[in-house]
DNA sequence: TTGTTTACTTACTAATTAGTAAGTAGATTT
DNA sequence: AAATCTACTTACTAATTAGTAAGTAAACAA
């Protein structure tokens, strides 16, 4: 669990984000549960998008801490451990933050935009490099570019998630085993 | 266009819907533009949720509509014709509804939730028996059962309209080609 | 010990939200 | 001609929204 007030609100506001989604939820949503005031958080982040913001780089920051823990994997592995963040994503219910915030995009402040973006380019690239040097080390057989493999990869694990929720079943199962065939 | 305030109404809706998102459009986002008071929006459609029913069974009409006008076409046809569809959107840069709808699921009325629903697995079911059909006539070629590839299939054209929202270029282009190329 | 910073609370605002009740002008029905 | 129906407008409400200004108690620094 989270320690200071800080690191509470942006791990409740992550997983606002991923249930309601970034306009629907509000500062009501996290000061009562955590028996805080809304001025304490304004207090630790000015605007909702600095908020937003921060529950991005919290994210991007697990992120890199993982991949570092996975480097010595090889790289089919590695797609299976990311693979496996988002099956705990599909038992839990929530979705992923690429999931929730790019449909959204449009109404978000600048700033935000442009941490999505980073978001979304930072994912990609990752997945794109862990194909590529898996299919020279023999361990992934594709057609195609690995960056353009990489958006149906990660498109895939992020639908998965939608679909999951609107219709339940085993959909993420289905989708993420056809998926790692389709490339090994 | 439209011709009674009814059918503006449910249109420009369905636009707000795919640019904005459910929670993020106002009545006032709809009487503005179309000069009318918001009571008259209540008047046609008593409760936001009866709105977001309505757009939603005017698309699965409109995609019913279309269906019909493909049936005799080869499948691998009726597919590009699915995908000149989401094409359009890239360019319009308006998502699906399956895309914009599914994230805020867990926030919105049951009686949408239950055609949210309906929509997700209509598409998919058309989408399956395209392939299995397609597949038994030699113009597909892919592994696994014709329910999970048409969950990649939806998953690429509704992703790539999310990715393409927060990365530009064209990325519509790059994982249509791919998705098509996989199964041809 | 005095001053300053940190991490809040109290108390508030202006704007926006979906929704409603009552009225009305014009068309349609009886 | 009278009554009803359709498609609205006028005028309003209660709730919620993000955000702010001023105060405060405790920790820390000079």
């Amino acid at each position: 669990m989270a320690d200071t007030t800080r690191e509470k609100i942006i791990e409740l506001a992550d997983r606002l984000i991923r249930t309601k989604g970034f306009n629907a939820f509000s500062y009501a949503d996290i000061s009562a549960p955590l028996a805080i005031k809304n001025a304490a958080i304004h207090y630790h982040f000015p605007s909702k998008a600095d908020l937003g913001i921060s529950v991005i780089d919290h994210e991007l920051e697990r992120f890199a801490a993982q991949q570092r823990k996975w480097a010595q994997l090889p790289e089919d592995e590695q797609l299976k451990k990311l693979s496996g963040i988002f099956r705990q994503r599909s038992r839990q219910g929530t979705i992923c933050l690429v999931g929730s915030l790019t449909p959204d995009y449009d109404t978000l402040p600048a700033p935000m935009q442009q941490k999505v973006q980073e978001m979304c380019s930072t994912l990609l690239q990752w997945v794109a490099q862990c194909l590529e040097k898996g299919r020279a080390h023999g361990r992934f057989d594709f057609e195609g570019s690995a960056e353009d493999r990489a958006l149906l990869v990660m498109s895939n694990l992020l639908s998965s998630l939608l679909f999951s929720r609107a219709l339940g079943g085993n959909i993420f199962g289905r989708m993420s085993d056809r998926m790692m065939k389709d490339i090994l």
